[in-house]
RNA sequence: GCCCCCAUCGUCUAGAGGCCUAGGACACCUCCCUUUCACGGAGGCGACGGGGAUUCGAAUUCCCCUGGGGGUACCA
């Protein structure tokens, strides 16, 4: 049988990386086995669920290299489904009109808890007769559709990451709902756990492969497979990414969706890369960097662990890092370009394009994420710089504006087109100045970045030149150093 | 509270009874490269939560404790 697995995320707010990354196990499962990957958005919760949502979550799986083969599927579209299956139920008397209301479940829940019971449903509607049902309904209760869940029943599965799991029935909290409060006579809205595994079905789902926090629901859903007389897939419940905190990584812990992350300046590579090495490794456990596709030719859920992982920025910077190190500079520059426009700088992208790439091979190599460029750059576009201070510092040393001088004065006879060109201006002016050469090059950083740390300083330099901005820079330092 | 799961360096992990003096990566520290900062290279620091049991032998198996996490909706 051909493997089938899905990725079922809620538009409830933008791709998460938890999502995400239950989705590169999908993936990689799917693509290992030449199997069939699907997206289906789950959309029932109507209140909350947003199209803005959906996009992003279609553009984050995209972006990461998450390509489905069917779908997106969406559920609000496939309510006919979900009501005849409930109503299968309804007819089997598997599932039940309960008219219990709010206020009456909570006063139970309440009981319960004082007397350190766990809080369930007591089922207390399961037999109702069609008089009593009669007299709730003229009392203008609405009704809400319970599954019957037997408390004897054992609920065993083999999870593909776990092993052997056992539930009891009587740990579910009593008959669960599957359709929301409607007038009698209706079918409310369904309910996840029920339209989970009716799609799950009408899909040809052969495994679920998710996160560990649906482990109960996965207890509950065999109930139901069984009741709608299906075939049980597998299951594999994955470890969460946890919050460096070590708790699971929720909305509050700050940058936890994926379009948070690309617009840090993250790679997708690096992204995808790091989600999987989350829980997963590969048998050759020494290499770390590897592409999706490479790790799917090995991928297998006998290395997936069952702890969780706690998120760690370090280890996705530096895997960041090698992939941007690792980058063809036409590439490179293409992606830097949105950072330098966004940050206002002035240039054309067409016709600086030469320029541009000389940039990025000047820092490629410096740079863990994307987003670093726009610091790092800032002395190449902006022609009004401020001086940081060691940088001010140093021009106001005795003598410096004689060694500014020297080396205006070689510069003015000698063209700049080269890194020789540049040395042997720098040679000229250590000569007249009379000073070590080691002056001669902090003193033009200073002036020339307005900054005592960067890139390659000759490179730079080369770089200004050919926008005109080193003789405006040399002139303003020496105006700061004449100063001291 | 109740149910379930988990447990190797600070972090991600390798490890399926002798290959373990516990390996790799990130981070950190030192040195090298470099008249800057990064990058890169070479070293270093650093862990089997505790207690029993099984065994000639346990990080690896079993039990208890402790610790951590998840779940407990008319959300998904």
């Amino acid at each position: 049988m051909s493997v089938r697995v899905r990725i079922a995320p809620s538009p409830t707010g933008n791709l998460h990386i938890g999502t995400a990354r239950t989705a590169v196990f999908n993936w990689l499962f799917a693509r290992h086995h030449g199997g069939e990957f699907l997206l289906r958005i789950e959309d029932t919760d109507l209140e909350r669920s947003r199209p803005e949502f959906t996009q992003n979550i279609l553009d984050g799986l995209q972006w990461l290299g998450l390509n489905w083969d069917e779908g997106p599927f969406f559920q609000s579209k496939r309510l006919d489904l979900y009501r005849s299956a409930i109503q299968t139920l309804l007819d089997r008397g598997l599932a039940y009109h309960c008219y219990v209301s709010e206020e009456e479940l909570t006063s139970l829940r309440t009981a319960q808890e004082a007397k350190g019971q766990a809080p369930r449903y007591d089922n207390r509607h399961r037999h109702l007769t069609p008089e009593q049902e009669q007299a709730f309904q003229a009392e203008g209760r609405q009704p809400v559709i319970r599954f019957k869940i037997d408390d004897q029943r054992e609920i065993h599965w083999q999870d593909l990451v776990r092993g052997a799991m056992t539930w009891s029935g009587s740990d579910l909290g009593g008959d669960m709902v599957i359709a929301r409060r409607a007038p009698a006579g209706e079918i409310g809205q369904p309910l996840y756990n029920f339209v989970v595994v009716v799609d799950d079905i009408d899909m040809g789902i052969t495994h679920v492969i998710r996160g560990e926090d649906h482990i109960a629901n996965t207890a509950k859903q065999i109930l139901i497979y069984e009741a709608l007389g299906s075939d049980v897939p597998e299951f594999a419940h994955t470890p969460l990414i946890l919050s460096p905190s070590g708790k699971k990584l929720s909305k509050r812990d700050g940058v936890t969706s994926i379009s948070d992350f690309q617009r840090m300046g993250y790679v997708p590579e690096a992204m995808a890369n790091y989600m999987t090495l989350l829980g997963w490794s590969p048998p050759d456990s020494t290499q770390e960097v590897f592409r999706l596709p490479d790790a799917a030719q090995e991928f297998d859920f006998s290395r997936v662990n069952k702890a969780g992982a706690k998120f760690d920025w370090d280890k996705l910077n530096w895997l960041n890092s090698q992939y941007i190190h690792a980058m063809p500079s036409d590439r490179l520059t293409d992606l830097l370009i949105p950072y330098w426009q966004e940050a206002g700088y002035a240039f054309d992208p067409e016709g600086d394009r030469p320029w541009l790439e000389k940039i990025t091979v000047l820092i490629g190599q410096s740079l863990a994420r994307l987003d670093e460029a726009v610091d790092m750059c800032r002395y190449l576009f902006d022609s009004d710089l401020e001086y940081a201070e060691a940088a001010k510092d140093h021009l106001q040393q005795e003598g410096i504006a004689e060694v500014l001088e020297a080396v205006q004065a070689a510069l003015a006879d000698t063209p700049l087109n080269t890194a020789d060109d540049a040395q042997a201006v720098v040679k000229a002016a250590t000569q007249a100045a009379g000073v070590k050469k080691g002056v001669v090059m902090k003193s033009l950083r200073a002036a020339l970045t307005c900054d005592l740390k960067g890139p390659d300083l000759v490179d730079s330099w080369l770089l200004l030149h050919q926008r005109g901005l080193d003789q405006l820079r040399l002139e303003k330092a020496r105006a700061i150093a004449s100063q001291a």
